[in-house]
DNA sequence: CCGTATCCGATAGGATACTG
DNA sequence: CAGTATCCTATCGGATACGG
């Protein structure tokens, strides 16, 4: 979903854009809010990885999902793709200079949930019973 | 999707946790992951906001993702709500504290959005034609 | 080993109509 | 004005089987 006309954006609408941060946000989200494309960049952070070696690490992808995934980002320029032709053949992947640029402001975010998990979890027992 | 699980966390593996990052931002996403919250939590991020403010604010949400996303958000103890039970009912949706420290973190990642941006798309377009 | 195609169930989310 | 309920669709994602 492309996120594009937030707000009805009619013509006569003289504001610039009250808040171009939350559509470039929604952009983001757009690329990464899916169940695995984390888990993969988390997972590369630290090196190339084959595709069986990732879809042990990750656990619980479906062979199927991580290759969408994998495809997406390379699509993105987030991620290289270097297939080695021998027999069986042998693929590799591994961030680019982009993807690697995403950890850091990835890394603020899952700080922020350890941080608030608890109190997270807290609230929404007193909701749920309250 | 609870992202539970992370791989199959068999018994023999002593590993603590390989990706206990990847783990806390995958509850992250569980919880702004979706359409609407983001756009939300950047609505109220300058102040209260009635229910229809907010509908028009972020534009085409509908009534009922509004409702949802809300309720969401206030059950988590990101948003307080408050209705004033006048003729008509007036209600107002606020940040709160735990609900403001995420907006930080939310804009380092939409600052990689906005700086990526144009190299995402000329990499599909690259991708896409290639 | 790596990738794709097909099938199918689950769910997210929009439109709409109705209540206090 | 604010919220709920119902319906209906599109999409996501898992299982499986097959191809290179």
């Amino acid at each position: 979903m492309p996120q594009a006309s937030l707000q009805g954006r009619v013509p006569e609408m003289a504001d610039p854009d009250p808040h171009a941060e939350c559509r470039a946000f929604g952009q983001v989200l757009d690329r990464i809010g899916d169940k695995w494309t984390i888990m993969v960049v988390g997972a590369l952070s630290h090196g190339p990885m084959r595709f069986n070696a990732l879809m042990r690490l990750i656990g619980g992808v479906s062979h199927r999902m991580l290759t969408l995934t994998l495809r997406g980002l390379e699509r993105d320029g987030l991620l290289r793709r270097t297939a080695y032709p021998t027999i069986p053949p042998k693929v590799e992947y591994e961030l680019t200079e982009m993807g690697h640029s995403l950890i850091q402001p990835l890394e603020a975010l899952s700080a922020w949930g350890q941080q608030n998990r608890s109190a997270i979890e807290a609230s929404r027992r007193e909701y749920d019973q309250g």
